[in-house]
DNA sequence: TCAATCGTTCGGCCACGACCGAAGTATCAT
DNA sequence: ATGATACTTCGGTCGTGGCCGAACGATTGA
């Protein structure tokens, strides 16, 4: 294979009007499922699943699996800059990965917000890490948590119904799940359900209607300072 | 919205066999007939002329007529950038086993060549590390060099023509490009182009017609180990 | 176990566009 | 003038590839 003809096949798969929708999306440098970017290219999800699999043959973009999702980024930086220099000469610039419309468009959602039944975000991330960091948490398998004995009694003193959590035995207990905004793993499972829910129950956060939205309180605020030395 | 069509046109263009091949050879900078493109891409006169004219359309290319001949050159320094980013992704794409046997197939290619209008390849390679390594050449942002005092007048005594490469005020003066086949930046702008000038006026390199292969002659080589300290 | 959701593979339809032959317009040479 | 060369436009053929419906596989939660 000659150069030239790489050349024409690279752009070629960026030359599809709904594959280039989906780099488009791509764009802000964070991982989408498949669903996501099929409907973002207005085309049905068995077809786009077929544009997704060229573009991860071609190294354009890395796939990874986690659960029922499929969660799809750019294979490198490299690819960033080969379609900003080409939306460059179209004379329109490419929006640089912090300045994404839908970034700011809901900067609420970003913070705090529902993934499933446990809490994602920046308030999600920041449970997770102050868990791992306080020694509470610790990796078991590629994908998984546990509890550690102190983690257990920080549990109990929280009020986190860990009885329940642990009799959902067809459920993970302690999952890892991709946070799409943070880009980062928080923890979901039966475990992140249960710390959710404890935060609902006693007034540091509440739903918003309609939404994924989750909003703070203040009380939230202070508790998150206490319990979890964050601030957020 | 506009924008995600404007860069699946751009792509869409550059993403047909022949046009690539006819944008492959522009790489070199220089100016082609219709005839000298069609004949490289392998097709008639009459599909040529097609190409070419939505080439133009788009802005990707610049017609001029003269006599009975026209001739075609890439629109600007941007469209050149563009095409080598891509070729740059190409490299990487490419499963390891094929990949060294297209990379054998072009060594003089990825030895010296030109990239519209500067050097690239390991020459140029050479040439940028050299001018970086003497402290002739410092970043100046993240795609940018700039000319230290020392590399001002390094650049006077090998008779590299600073003035008119500071007078092309819409032009970038000291550009990092990535080199697809090096897969590191060189120098490109403003003074990428005077110093590619320099080599071929002092007779330090020559110009492989019909192709963006660069050959270095003998003084050449002998330049690049006195004035760069480079041995290729 | 069952149901729901997410994703993929398969088969067939259909449009877009690359291609060439033929013909037309300039420009140059003799 | 006539012919030759360089390039373009027009008309029609045809293959590649994008698209969806249907069915299947995988994972999750009740």
């Amino acid at each position: 294979m000659t150069t030239v003809n790489a050349l024409s096949e690279i752009a070629a798969l960026m030359g599809d009007p709904a594959r280039a929708s989906m780099l488009s999306l791509l764009m802000d440098g964070r991982a989408h499922t498949a669903s996501d970017l099929a409907h973002t290219a207005g085309i049905t999800a068995q077809t786009a699943s077929g544009h997704l699999a060229r573009m991860v043959e071609a190294n354009l973009l890395a796939a990874r699996a986690q659960g029922r999702n499929r969660f799809y980024r750019l294979a490198s930086p490299e690819v960033a800059h080969a379609i900003e220099s080409l939306m460059a000469l179209a004379g329109t610039r490419a929006a640089p990965a912090s300045k994404s419309a839908a970034w700011r468009r809901d900067p609420d959602l970003r913070f705090c917000r529902t993934c499933y039944d446990h809490l994602a975000g920046q308030v999600g991330i920041a449970v997770t890490d102050s868990l791992t960091r306080q020694g509470h948490l610790e990796p078991k398998g590629p994908r998984d948590w546990q509890l550690t004995p102190s983690g257990e009694l920080f549990c109990d003193r929280l009020g986190v119904d860990l009885g329940t959590a642990r009799h959902a035995s067809t459920r993970h207990f302690a999952r890892q799940c991709l946070d799409w905004s943070e880009r980062r793993p928080h923890i979901s499972g039966a475990l992140g359900a249960a710390i959710a829910d404890t935060f609902f129950k006693r007034g540091w956060a509440e739903r918003l209607r309609r939404s994924r939205t989750v909003r703070l309180t203040d009380s939230g605020r202070r508790a998150l300072g206490s319990h979890f030395g964050a601030t957020v």
